[in-house]
DNA sequence: CTGATAAGTTCCCTTAAGGAACTCGATGCG
DNA sequence: CGCATCGAGTTCCTTAAGGGAACTTATCAG
């Protein structure tokens, strides 16, 4: 099939779709950040062909994603748990709950809820803005070339569109806001 | 290939990939929300074979999260639009791309930046809780079976371990305090 | 010794993705 | 008037990824 390559395009969301956005890859992520982590458990669970999951789970350990780990000595086992950069894809996953839970929920309710241990409460994710906290939506924010942008195949008609937008502001308007972001990890 | 259908799982994030996990599905969705809505752009922007990007939005159209819309009569031309429903997919688009910003952008930095047009400012998504505004990690939430949970495929393993930890808590720890979700529209 | 459990592998078959060419209606242009 | 062009798809062929089910290997419980 050679499906079409997204890790080298210049956007992030192809970048962590090409891993990510495998229907199984966020369903397995559900089940390991919740707790379920052997092999067996996750082909049960999910119904997924074990040949599939064998696949996935090598994926994902590839990617420093999951990391593969023994349990208990005699007889030998194994559990996948969530390395710091698999935890991160917490609210991703929040995200498609919200808007799954919104739109598909029907007149039964949402099949799970999430609860917030720090302020003891039920909670929904809110896509606040870092410095300001207020909501983020698609009409309140606008997207502009970044330093790593670049035309090429996955941007060949959304890179220039961005990048003219960035020539219509006055030139130094954010000279000195940069995004808010954790320490970067050395990239691959 | 007969690909497993996960809209009947009882789980949101199931459903929302089972629309939504598919790789060309989320860059649909970027180009659309960004301004782009022609097929032709679509196709070359993506660089997607011109049959699935046909699929994919004739999907996406049936299940509501865009419109095709006729934008000139003569010649006659129609553009994609992004619904409500789709366009409440952008907060996962923003938490794919701050993970892949933070994982992926290597040297180069990210390929492009938000700007949140309320406060001015190039920002980051920070997935809050609703109540009290902080963030919401895999560490500081547990999930617990709501009331349209039930034990099924895809939820073979995942659905008698939430619910046993709603067993664990004081009884009525929640009679009064329901998540706040915006109104629900009817499912399929 | 038999059976069960965990964690994968192997094999075959179907189907979806890629790629490239082709269609079809409506202009635009010389 | 005739030809090229553009937008928006459709068709055809090949390849490879997913599903299903059986098989393997290792370890322990009874």
């Amino acid at each position: 099939m050679t499906r079409t390559p997204l890790a080298d395009v210049a956007c992030s969301i192809a970048r962590a779709t090409d891993l990510f956005s495998d229907a199984w890859t966020a369903l397995i992520m559900r089940d390991v950040l919740t707790g379920i982590g052997r092999f067996d458990e996750l082909a049960r669970d999910l119904g997924i062909s074990r040949k599939v999951l064998t696949a996935r789970l090598s994926r994902l350990v590839e990617e420093g994603v999951l990391a593969r780990e023994r349990y208990q000595e005699r007889p030998p086992r194994e559990r996948y748990i969530a390395t710091e950069k698999g935890r991160e894809l917490y609210p991703v996953l929040l995200a498609l709950m919200n808007w799954g839970d919104r739109w598909y929920a029907g007149e039964t309710g949402p099949p799970a809820r999430i609860h917030h241990l720090t302020c003891d409460r039920d909670t929904t994710m809110v896509a606040a803005c870092a410095h300001c906290g207020e909501r983020l939506t698609a009409d309140n924010t606008t997207q502009l070339p970044g330093p790593g942008g670049r035309t090429g195949p996955g941007t060949e008609v959304i890179g220039p569109l961005i990048a003219s937008r960035a020539a219509q502001q006055t030139p130094d308007a954010n000279a000195s806001n940069n995004p808010p972001s954790g320490p970067r990890p050395p990239g691959r």
